[in-house]
DNA sequence: GTGAAAGCGCTAACAA
DNA sequence: TTGTTAGCGCTTTCAC
């Protein structure tokens, strides 16, 4: 029980393998009426070429992957549908790699893309971030396109957004609401998001004359989990803040369970911010303001990017992406 | 630039190719030393085995795909996470292959499957479920494990829940409860679990002497946004329900949605449970009573078994999971 | 426009 | 215990 094979193809439309491969490959140089046999022949047949013979004589995979680590999977969800949008119809596959922790693992990571053999990676944060992952990658001459990374932009395809901007943008909106009384749920450490967002709060609170209180800044991990934990420290100290600021949605509405478990009710006591409008901000009640990142947009432009250099075509090397604030309903001015 | 092969680490150690693939493939009959020098070799020449090469050769990829359409992310992030994490330390890859409509698609998944060369598939629902792939499966000898499938069920490895029972159980806690004007949202019409659990839902009703107006049905497609319009659709007519018993949690959180934009409650004006389970239901407020389907345990499992196929090891042909009642904050008795 | 020969990097089968 | 030979199925020369 063998395979059907080019040569089977050839043999039945009466030519040889070359021409085969030919046809089926769309090169030019072959007579209509040989590529009409052939085509018929590979039909009748039900050949499927083999993707591993072509790999390995191509050096080229056709399979790109996409690194990330996990923490909110709102996140990744949106990460996925945007690689897998841009690549509906290519033939490229798509191979997921979920890191643990990219800060301890990021030397390993190399090895394994490489025992993968894929054409390229699209690196989402903190991975697209990390020297390490990228000088292997060059070494390695395995591809890549970027999403949100804050060092080494010139090092390969970005996709960037302001988040000091965007920081600052709902900073500056809560402010205005008329907070002053306001704590911070920071994300993930490994994350120069973090300290991008952390620094725009700041100015935004430094320009409104606001001090911030270090006890007022909570730690947290982009996680649903870390939000509540965050919350409840907050919530049980006896000055209580008006606003929250929360690096990321998912530990926003962690902190607004946090607040449900205080019997505060949102926006009426405490109003809560998120950061990046992921699902989970549409379907929580009260529906989160929040800061729209375009991820969803950001994985299929930095997709395109890699696969428009596997095609040797032209890429943008780096594209600033909006953001916008969305305003919804958790939070308001703070009671009189 | 050519890159390393096993003949250039044979060449620095010594041996032939031959001994070197034995060393790195752990064969017997390897002298410790021959051993030794080999692996030294191909540690100072940073060798990597060109995977297409032993594909080609082994007829074996170590890449699994999961096929899935994407009606609720949630079930979906469960799904992969679950996945991952049997393939964790393991040397296959996971592709992942979404399917917009497996009932209009289904012809075509198979083709995609054989140029994808995958050793094997899980199948989520409702793919799990289709003949038509399943037969294409078994003629290009794809083997595949099974998610929640409810037909041809000795076709291939299974991954069971009792759709019935579980709706049944909820359905009676719900009435219990004290509600008798219940509305029920479908989910998505070519998934085999949607009969399954309006039957359980019946039985519910029936053996509490409740009966059933049709009006009172929504369809719905497991989506948030489904569930949001067949809330509406609920909430807009005179007899309002006290009850609704969603056929899964992104519709059940929809739902709820909806009756806050009727200035209802939960669960004291409506009470509303979901199906599943998943992340959405623990985040939002009230926290959604809901039937927990073990989607993480069972892809963790349908992955066992495809894995321990694929190295030709003892699999389990069906394991029925258990299903369990979760009960939160978003039903309550109704108002008297 | 078409084909023959060579080889991608690896392993199976056999030989030594 | 180790090496030799012969492919896996395809594409890349380079002839014709």
């Amino acid at each position: 029980m063998k395979r059907t094979t080019i040569v089977d193809v050839g043999r039945l439309a009466g030519v040889s393998a070359k021409t085969v491969s030919r046809v089926l490959n769309d090169e030019p140089h072959v007579s209509a009426a040989v590529k009409q046999r052939v085509r018929e022949a590979a039909d009748q047949l039900d050949y499927h070429p083999n993707v591993f013979a072509q790999a390995l004589v191509r050096r080229k995979s056709n399979m790109i992957g996409l690194i990330y680590e996990n923490p909110s999977p709102s996140y990744v969800v949106e990460l996925q549908r945007g690689v897998l949008e841009r690549l509906k119809g290519e033939r490229y596959r798509l191979v997921v790699i979920p890191i643990r922790s990219v800060q301890e693992h990021a030397a390993e990571v190399v090895g394994i893309l490489r025992s993968a053999a894929l054409d390229g990676v699209v690196l989402a944060p903190p991975a697209s971030d990390n020297p390490i992952i990228l000088n292997q990658l060059r070494d390695a001459r395995i591809l890549c396109a970027r999403i949100v990374p804050t060092r080494m932009i010139e090092a390969a395809p970005s996709n960037l957004v302001d988040d000091v901007a965007a920081a600052r943008a709902i900073a500056e909106y809560v402010i205005e609401l008329g907070h002053r009384e306001i704590a911070i749920i920071r994300g993930d450490p490994t994350h120069a998001s973090t300290e991008a967002r952390m620094l725009g709060y700041m100015q935004a609170l430094h320009n409104a004359g606001i001090d911030m209180r270090l006890e007022r800044i909570e730690p947290g991990l982009f996680t649903f989990d870390s939000g509540l934990v965050a919350g409840r420290q907050i919530f049980a100290r006896g000055d209580r803040p008006t606003a929250i600021l929360a690096q990321n949605d998912d530990m926003a509405v962690g902190a607004m369970m946090a607040a449900r478990e205080f019997g505060l009710s949102i926006p009426d006591d405490v109003s809560v911010v998120g950061f990046d409008d992921s699902e989970v901000s549409r379907v929580t009640w009260p529906r989160l303001t929040t800061i729209r990142q375009p991820v969803f947009e950001m994985a299929v432009a930095a997709t395109e990017m890699l696969v428009a250099q596997l095609e040797g075509q032209e890429f943008a090397m780096r594209i600033l992406h909006p953001h916008e604030l969305m305003i919804r309903e958790s939070a308001a001015p703070p009671r009189a």
